[in-house]
DNA sequence: CATATGACGACAA
DNA sequence: ATTGTCGCCATAT
């Protein structure tokens, strides 16, 4: 794997660290915070690529039509909306309301950590 | 280099 | 609300 990716990952993977618990966000989102605008698909990528040890709250990005990435028939599926119930997200027919659980950082979160947001190295 | 693929997204019918 | 198309971008073949 190219260090480049690698690299890539990681700010995706760290973005998503930051939405806080009770809260979603889509992956054209996760994208732009981490720097990658229009990289949506990255963000899938990079989710399918997590390390096994990982504490990354995966669950937490959806698309930004407010559902589910999995198809209603997998057992991820079913393990994404049970992690997310148990945050006090709820699920219904397979999608969240984003109207009311869309994580929208301010600038001190952002600020707060801007290796995410501006480190172009 | 040409295609195909995918945990996506925006938009037109 | 649903479905189809097209755009996007890194990887895989």
């Amino acid at each position: 794997m190219k260090a480049a990716t690698e690299k890539r990952n990681e700010r995706i993977w760290a973005t998503i660290c930051d939405i806080p618990k009770g809260s979603v966000a889509n992956y054209g989102q996760v994208a732009e915070i981490a720097g990658i605008p229009r990289g949506a698909r990255q963000v899938g990528y990079a989710l399918r690529h997590l390390p096994k040890g990982h504490k990354v709250p995966w669950y937490r990005v959806i698309t930004s039509s407010g559902k589910i990435a999995f198809n209603s028939d997998t057992a991820a599926f079913e393990e994404q909306s049970k992690r997310l119930a148990r945050e006090g997200v709820a699920i219904l027919n397979g999608r969240v309301d984003m109207k009311k659980y869309r994580w929208q950082p301010d600038l001190d979160e952002l600020l707060w950590k801007p290796s995410a947001a501006w480190d172009d190295d």
